[in-house]
DNA sequence: GTGGTCTAGACCACG
DNA sequence: GTGGTCTAGACCACA
């Protein structure tokens, strides 16, 4: 019950964040977004390595990462599957990765010379479209 | 006016970006606010490098990248001196950097679990923080 | 400065848990301990390889699961040293696995039939045996 | 009475045991607390399967586990049935066991910084719950 | 079939 | 020198 049809994971060569990285940052967003839901089942480790051309171990460490950050669970013998949501850090740990995410993006938009207000409707339009979150 | 006092650039152990981007943020930071002006010198390379208790050549290598993105200029056998502003990167660059920083910073932020408004409220306030830009 | 003399971690071929799990733990004992206070470096990771005779990735799976979870953080090109101290899970996080845990360990004793103060007389030595936390 | 209603085993997705050894775990459990007494006859393996909705060679896997542990008896043709209590670990076994579980149990707690107080008294709760053993 | 671990060896960025 | 990532291929436990 529950299976994925494709799960659209893109890579890009161009991306400087490395394969994995990518991999646990698009599924964590599918996840977000309720692209993914609860109880689904994700592609194997063989299977998304073969559809993507890239290396089994390395899907293998995207999914570790995302099991071990809550996000995925794994059924031995079965697969990988969405994790039911949980409060997994701290309010000081959250605090302090997003005032440092906050400070990076700052620094580079200032570096850039781009106006507040273009920032603030780019990232007003792009944050809307997480809005409508899981519906389970 | 045209010597800089100490230059108070910042290296955070903890900080994951390498330590000679953080020298170029910082640098590119206080020209953007301000806070470095136009002309005025940087401290030399083994000087800042002896203040930061790091290696020489991480210095040199971010004020050789601080050169060629066009914020500094050397003066032979003077030092280095903050540049005249001059479109320092193409439109394209520029939208493509602006892009990836949207776009890393989304999915940080989503990863974070943290709502959109609060979200934009927060970049609202840390955007006007800078909006005395340069005086020139 | 602060650096580790040997720092003997030892991992048993008769141990179930994998070796890089006997590394995690293993550090994270004697950073819970003390014995490896907040600065300190850790040996390198073709060094603790080659001195357990284990492959290189297998530390450095260790250490990346370390980092990731706070205990460590690596400065770029220098090394892996002992991170300060912060919460990195939530209250009910930490509840969460404190109950697994305790649960998982009832079930095993009572399974292997021990009396209830033999277990209490035992934890109770193995666990006074940490209280001299950092000294730091 | 010499039958079991339903043998309420119950099987949790998240549970990073595996199943086979969740139900183990389980009928060991039920056992040595007197909840399954002498005697009593076990869910087949297929209806025990079909309740729990799991493959049928899990189950089998599991019974063979505690008959070969003398947890359970077959009587050919009738089925499983709890076996008579005797020494089913040697003293050594059962030691090694002791201190396996103590220590897994140790780092578990030692890595979420529970203070050996709180340890101890959770514990003593836990194990009291158990004083009730077999009324053979 | 599934995921998990380990080995071996390569390449990269950083200092 | 340091850690980080990726590939390739093997072996294991589990269902």
């Amino acid at each position: 019950m529950a299976r994925t049809q494709a799960l659209m994971i893109e890579i890009a060569t161009g991306d400087p964040r490395p394969i994995s990285k990518q991999i646990v940052d698009g599924v964590r967003m599918k996840v977000a977004t309720g692209e993914l839901q609860l109880g689904m089942q994700l592609p194997s480790v063989r299977g998304l390595a073969q559809q993507l051309a890239i290396n089994p171990n390395t899907v293998a460490k995207a999914y570790a990462e995302l099991t071990s950050e809550g996000w995925l669970e794994s059924r031995q013998g079965l697969g990988l599957f969405v994790a039911p949501p949980r409060q997994r850090l701290s309010a000081s740990e959250r605090d302090k990765r997003f005032d440092e995410a906050v400070n990076r993006f700052v620094h580079e938009v200032v570096a850039l010379d781009i106006g507040a207000e273009q920032v603030l409707a780019r990232l007003d339009a792009e944050l809307l479209a997480f809005a409508p979150k899981k519906t389970a």
